[in-house]
RNA sequence: GGCGCCAUCGUCUAACUUGGUUCAGGACAUCGCCCUCUCAAGGCGAAGACUACGGGUUCGAAUCCCGUUGGCGCCA
């Protein structure tokens, strides 16, 4: 086929972007640019409220920071717009119209209450039960109806006696007896269309042919098919994802712990290594391959290799994969310019400070690089910035008594003669002290990395008292001493 | 209730299309050792799956077929 590809993506600024979503986005972006074809964004706002336009920023600015950029869509219009369904209201009253008018659609006037109660004597039965009610009215009942104010709902005539049969790329054949389907709706009471009746006539509209989208959806499918046969239009292919579950094997939603797209960015997750994660949760290239590059995922990408199983969403491989990420698949530079934001959105220190501090700062970040699982934990190295830290309460324990108290005191003098304070001089001098003293160097090491940074775990000790200074390490080492006696007198 | 989809280590997965090379491979997590001033990072290693269960086909099944169970979803 010399067809051009185009996929798209249908999100409802309803709910939030979350990584279900995103992970769509990617499948079908992914696909898109394997084949060189056209990758687009529509947005499904038919239940027009005013948060949708804040919500449809969302969509886009998620869309931005993963770096799935789509060709068509809303901010880069194609030849197949509008892009927003609220906005093509008329075109799927005209195509609703078309099957009325060959009596393919029908208009039901039924109350929600007799559609329920039906419902009910059939369950309890245990029957099949699917509603149809062409031709259950009189005309003189009808117009009683439409008296009375009932506003019908346009119902799609079934055919019968039909199979309806699809090859899922992920699933393969899938199966389904028309006669199981009921008369569905396919434009509301309300005037609105349904989703279903919606998504076929702007995927025809928009010539997608390959619909890529979650398991949630293969129910829907044998009933679109039916409205593409109505019409006479060409039937797309059919990629059915498997859904992304919660721990406890629930569909992921806001309520079980998914969180938005954003959130990961606030976070300090690395875009690439979020996309790198959420390629690999329901795909895989096939050999041990596991950390590609968007290029190389795109040159690997093939439907036909998606597990057609269920996923649990578990974040702690994630967090190993943006470590690594920060460690070994970005440059100094790139790491520095993401960690900005988090420095100064943290408090950890002013715009000011920045620009004035750069190198400084810059040294402190790199000290603290294999130590991230994300960007936001650089809040780790606080005591580098301000003397304002907690000492945590084990650390004191383990390492504020008597005999690391007289070791420090005496050794501060050691320390106030060195000259220039760098790490190299630092480990000298405590090292010579150390052997003077006839004790192991950890012996010091360890209760003055306490004193001097509150904590038992860190960058290597002298490197870190190089970066805090001289005074400042003296200072409060100072502090520490003067409460420790206070504290036992 | 009917219908549809799914089923390999705790988690993500490979091998399933084209049955034998698999007493099931990799990664994360876990545990141990090494490196080491601690924590990370890195190196090495261990443990972890009678391939949900039960039948069948076959000389041979994780791989093909049927059923059961469980999970997920659609119809409201």
């Amino acid at each position: 086929m010399n067809q051009e590809i185009r996929v798209r993506i249908a999100p409802s600024p309803t709910g939030f972007f979350h990584i279900g979503s995103a992970r769509t986005a990617l499948y079908n972006w992914l696909f898109a640019r394997h084949h060189n074809g056209k990758f687009i964004l529509r947005i499904e706002d038919t239940d027009t409220s005013r948060s949708s336009r804040e919500m449809t920023k969302i969509i886009l600015e998620s869309l931005g920071w993963l770096r799935l950029d789509w060709d068509e869509g809303p901010g880069k219009d194609g030849n197949y717009g509008p892009y927003f369904q609220s906005e093509r209201k008329e075109i799927y009253n005209d195509y609703a119209h078309r099957l009325i008018k060959e009596n393919k659609a029908y208009w039901c006037y039924c109350t929600q209450e007799e559609i329920e109660k039906e419902r009910t004597e059939f369950f309890n039965k245990k029957m099949n039960w699917q509603h149809r009610c062409r031709d259950k009215f009189s005309t003189e009942e009808i117009n009683k109806r439409k008296k009375a104010g009932i506003m019908p709902a346009l119902r799609f005539a079934v055919p019968l006696d039909k199979k309806i049969t699809f090859t899922d790329i992920i699933h393969g054949e899938v199966e389904k007896e028309a006669a199981d389907i009921e008369d569905f709706v396919i434009m509301k009471s309300d005037g609105m269309p349904t989703y279903n009746f919606a998504c076929v006539i702007d995927d025809f509209l928009m010539k997608i042919n390959y619909v890529i989208r979650g398991v949630e959806h293969i129910a829907n499918t044998p009933k679109q098919i039916l409205l593409y046969n109505a019409f006479n239009i060409p039937v797309p292919d059919f990629a059915h994802l498997p859904v992304i579950l919660g721990k406890d094997k629930k569909k992921l939603s806001k309520r079980l712990g998914a969180r938005s797209v954003l959130e990961y960015r606030e976070e300090g997750y690395l875009s690439d290594a979020l996309v790198n994660f959420l390629a690999l949760l329901g795909w895989s290239p096939g050999g041990d391959e596991e950390i590609m590059s968007r290029e190389r995922m795109i040159e690997l990408f093939s439907l036909e290799r998606i597990n057609p199983a269920n996923a649990i969403y578990d974040e702690t491989k994630l967090d190993w994969l943006n470590n690594h990420y920060i460690i070994n698949r970005i440059d100094q530079v790139n790491f520095l310019n993401q960690i900005k934001p988090f420095l100064i959105s943290t408090g950890l220190v002013t715009e000011d400070d920045y620009s004035n501090k750069k190198e400084w700062l810059d040294r402190i970040c790199l000290l603290m690089r294999p130590r991230l699982k994300v960007l936001k934990d650089i809040t780790k190295a606080r005591y580098f910035f301000t003397d304002d830290f907690e000492y945590e309460p084990e650390a004191l324990k383990k390492y504020f008594n008597n005999k690391s108290l007289s070791l420090v005191k005496e050794f501060k003098q050691n320390l106030e003669s060195i000259k220039f304070f760098d790490a190299k001089n630092i480990e000298e001098t405590l090292r010579d002290y150390c052997n003077s003293k006839q004790i192991k160097a950890k012996e010091l090491i360890h209760p003055l990395r306490v004193y001097i940074t509150g904590t038992e775990a860190g960058p290597g000790l002298f490197e870190t008292m190089e970066l805090i200074g001289k005074e400042r390490c003296i200072k409060r080492i100072s502090k520490m001493i003067e409460k420790y006696e206070h504290g036992t007198d």
